[in-house]
RNA sequence: GGGCCGUUAGCUCAGGAGGUAGAGCACCGGAUUUUUAAUCCGGUGGCCGCAGGUUCGAGUCCUGCACGGCCCA
């Protein structure tokens, strides 16, 4: 316990005694430090309450002055020996201030609005109340908090110190609720789907577990929306979506985080051409919503959402690169195209996944500009339909953008007999060893397809990097409040 | 899992070639009626991440471990 601890801990007591209660119950603020800066020829001289935590402290004789942080914003207050009064003591308020009051205290201040001779909005106060005192010391002024480790652990001091971090925020809360306006505009119904699944499904993924004691039953968290959202537009809402949290059980590095942020829309009698002009029309208005253009720069790249985005095939592009024909490729061929990459799981990883590493490597590494892949293999694709023209390809398409994949969309699967198939196709895999599929077939998922799933468009996306992208962070732990970290023992 | 970097006061950081642990902020005492990282004078505060080792002597060199960051897989 630190000496600044015990001090400050002290003047709660000593406060105490002589009357003044150092945690209070509320405060009635009647302005932000935003609104009296902005507003100050209607505010001057006018009597305000504003209330926020104490950032700096500068203590003259009868004269002292402060910076007050709000949510809005900091705005300086003044106190002043003989106007200032402490509610529930006679004590003079400015050596009151000087004695009690500490930095990082959230306190209450009702005044009047002035500018001092340096031209600054301050609030004089005519009454002061401490509203919760804060007993440790804050970061420091001047540098913040700068430490990786305490702005994870901490992050409430993050927020308190870094206005930086709190536009971050402040910016994620904007751009989620933008994305929910322009789907319940264009008709999507909002919906909630289980977290908890006793088959999990919808992605690769190895899936966290748990268990239910009521049900007796083992349950994995999900890592996809998918198959409980297409049981929807067989059940007849034909748009539906959700913006949840999706667990997947695996490293975590710049892009990934096992707790992640996920949109998923599904639209009925859409196909992946509809859900991809949707794509533009809701990244080219979120960017004007956020930057009031089209173009903005995330880590010194130029980033442009002006429709139409660029398209690439999957196949054609990875053909290109390889002189043949990717899918006619035995696993053989692939782990040797793999191993030459510098691929080093390439020989443990299962045909599709290695096919898909090597299109990652070739290519989705190398694009810069939004552009969407288009028409994948069938056998990476197990809940896409098959394209209209051709056997082997699936009408699919992921969105990169700098390399990174931001959202992944098809042709809905609407097939039941060729669903079943795919997935006892995928089971195989399962069964050599790829823990990313599971055990058993969703058969209540197949069941609901068998009634009739109407053709439809639907996509994933990651909603952590879309934050990022539009708040230039480079880390997704940057862009979600309270990052996992080891607990640390001491 | 591998490589590199970091961990010193509540915070931000210095500590040359191994020789009694430093500064600024914060805090305490004092001065100060318009400050802006206020200023001036004086103070308090340390398991130098943890555990071993080398050495007469380790914050500093060596080994292991923990936590964090970046890169690679």
């Amino acid at each position: 316990m630190s000496e600044e601890f015990l001090i400050r801990k002290e003047k709660v007591e000593t406060l105490r005694k002589t009357g003044i209660e150092p945690y209070q119950y509320n405060f009635q603020k009647s302005h932000d430090s935003a609104f009296i800066k902005e507003h100050y020829t209607e505010m001057e001289n006018q009597k305000v309450n504003i209330s926020g935590r104490l950032m700096t402290k500068r203590v003259f004789g009868k004269l002292s002055f402060a910076h007050l942080r709000d949510a809005a914003g900091d705005i300086q207050i003044a106190v002043q020996q003989g106007t200032t009064k402490i509610p529930g003591t006679d004590e003079d308020g400015a050596s009151f201030f000087k004695k009690y009051v500490d930095t990082g205290d959230i306190i209450g201040i009702s005044g009047r609005v002035f500018k001092t001779n340096t031209g600054e909005i301050t609030v004089l106060a005519e009454e002061l109340t401490i509203l919760s005192k804060c007993l440790r010391p804050l970061p420091e002024k001047w540098h913040g908090l700068k430490d990786r480790e305490l702005i994870y652990r901490e992050k409430y001091l993050d927020l308190m110190m870094n206005l930086e971090s709190r536009e971050v925020f402040l910016k994620r809360a904007k751009i989620i609720k933008f994305i929910r306006s322009f789907l319940d505009d264009r008709g999507f119904v909002e919906v909630e789907t289980p977290v908890l699944q006793p088959v999990y499904g919808g992605a690769f993924a190895k899936p966290f577990e748990t268990y239910s004691n009521a049900l007796d039953t083992k349950l994995y968290l999900r890592i996809a929306d998918e198959l409980y959202l297409k049981r929807l537009l067989v059940g007849g809402l034909e748009k539906v979506y959700e913006i949840s949290k999706d667990f997947r059980n695996e490293g975590i590095d710049r892009l990934h985080y096992p707790e992640f942020t996920m949109l998923e829309a599904y639209a009925s009698y859409w196909d992946y051409e509809d859900m991809m002009r949707m794509t533009e029309d809701l990244l080219e208005k979120l960017s004007m919503e956020i930057f009031g253009s089209t173009e903005f720069e995330y880590q010194g790249e130029k980033i442009s959402f002006r429709r139409p985005f660029k398209r690439l095939s999957y196949i054609d592009e990875l053909a290109s690169k390889l002189g043949k024909d990717p899918v006619s490729l035995k696993h053989s061929e692939l782990q040797k195209i793999g191993a030459d990459l510098g691929l080093k799981n390439a020989g443990k990883l299962p045909a599709t996944r290695l096919l898909d590493k090597i299109f990652d490597a070739l290519v989705a590494d190398h694009i810069k500009d939004p552009t969407f892949v288009v028409d994948h293999p069938v056998l990476i694709s197990p809940l896409a339909k098959k394209h209209r023209r051709t056997d082997t390809r699936v009408e699919r398409f992921e969105l990169f953008i700098l390399g990174v994949e931001f959202a992944n969309a098809f042709s809905e699967l609407n097939d039941p007999i060729d669903q079943r198939q795919r997935f006892e196709e995928q089971i195989k895999f399962r069964e050599a060893g790829d823990e990313e599929i599971p055990k058993e077939l969703d058969e209540d998922f197949l069941n609901a397809m068998e009634y009739g799933m109407p053709p439809a468009g639907g996509i994933g996306f990651g909603i952590d990097r879309i934050v990022m992208l539009f708040t230039n962070q480079y880390s997704i732990r940057d862009v979600i409040l309270f990052p996992q970290l080891k607990p640390k023992n001491e």
